[in-house]
DNA sequence: AGAAAAATCATGGAAAAAGAGGATAGGAGT
DNA sequence: ACTCCTATCCTCTTTTTCCATGATTTTTCT
């Protein structure tokens, strides 16, 4: 039994040069590739792979996104993560929505096989390098804020005072400077350039 | 005469997809890969492709730099830049360092044929994406930082204060506060904020 | 209805950053 | 030789943030 593999990335390059680095292996079966997240939803209505290599980032949507989507709607389909070396941050959103695996685009020949046949068995496959990244215990928990701290948040990151914020949002300079209290907190920061920083990787600016 | 190729990338499924895609191309001739620019520069001591495609990332130093030497070196060497479509902003810089093209990696293979063709003919070619990109004057271009203060602007993003990096910089408080006040004014930002959030914009931290 | 969380306001002081104005020295490039 | 850039250092003043310690009112949830 041959594993049918099927791949979503926006970059032809990675599609075509996955494609030239399995198609001498007898146990692939090559199904196709899609360029974004709605032709490959379109193309598993009709055929499921066994495994779907996917692109994180895609034209239409998050491969994160998609992962989940699939996941949930075709169960048996197991998922690599894909991207390059710089979007590592991700592979755990991947993981928990139900990837079984992460590849980088610098993967060898040997590295891809060994990662479809890990996930073929119902193992997870990590690549070295995403594996380093998920040892390091991730403190980076994004904080609950509420809905006047995203503002004071906001409004902090675009380089505002405590008193032109106190004006724009009609309440009390001391108010505002609470809200920054929380913040700093929140985020275990120890001043307004620790905080900005890590709620700019949490997406929150 | 066939046009004699070389490709320098970090990426193995993009060396492989470029070969795959061209390999039957009988006016293509394939000299090979580098996966960094090492190598890339032992190879072009004993052998001189007419065009070298070249990844803007590399392990060992930046495309642009690599870019400038081999031009310099080797002035008949044609070099295409390769880039995902988030790195668009270092397209000027590649061509200010003397390449004569620019490709994303998802270009098509009609593509990729096109821009090795162009340049041949001595002409610039640019992908569709990387010209719109030139064209709109990109307002939030991220600014040229000395190495100081790249270095004095990760560790504000740390949290540390003037004192404190003065002590780890083994300088003095007021030397640290001048590379502030340049980060301040080459990032157009108010205050410390403004400054992180740009800076992390711009993925300096 | 009662508890918890959120939003509001306050005082006073210490620490840090921002703004303005300099100066000196070395290196790269013209 | 001369300019530009980088890196270094300085003073003084004002503004802003950070810290400690409080409190009241409104909203939200159970």
């Amino acid at each position: 039994m041959k594993t049918k593999l099927f791949i979503v990335d926006d970059h032809f390059m990675i599609t075509e040069g996955i494609k030239a680095m399995l198609q001498n292996e007898s146990e692939m079966e090559w199904l196709g590739h899609a360029y974004n997240a709605d032709t490959c939803l379109s193309f598993l209505q009709h055929q499921l792979p066994d495994v779907l290599l996917m692109d994180i980032n895609l034209p239409d949507k998050s491969g994160i996104d998609l992962c989940r989507e699939v996941n949930e709607k075709y169960p048996t389909v197991r998922i690599i993560g894909l991207s390059t070396f710089n979007q590592l941050s991700f592979i755990s959103k991947m993981l928990d929505n139900g990837a079984m695996g992460y590849l980088l685009k610098n993967a060898t020949k040997q590295e891809v096989l060994t990662a479809i046949r890990t996930v073929m068995q119902g193992k997870n496959y990590l690549s070295p390098e995403a594996f380093d990244m998920l040892k390091k215990p991730n403190v980076e928990e994004a904080p609950t804020l509420t809905r006047r701290e995203i503002e004071v948040l906001q409004l902090i990151a675009e380089g505002m005072t405590n008193a032109e914020m106190a004006e724009k949002l009609f309440v009390s300079a001391t108010t505002v400077d609470t809200h920054r209290k929380h913040l700093l907190e929140k985020f275990n920061a120890k001043n307004t350039a620790a905080l900005i920083r890590a709620a700019a990787q949490m997406k929150f600016v």
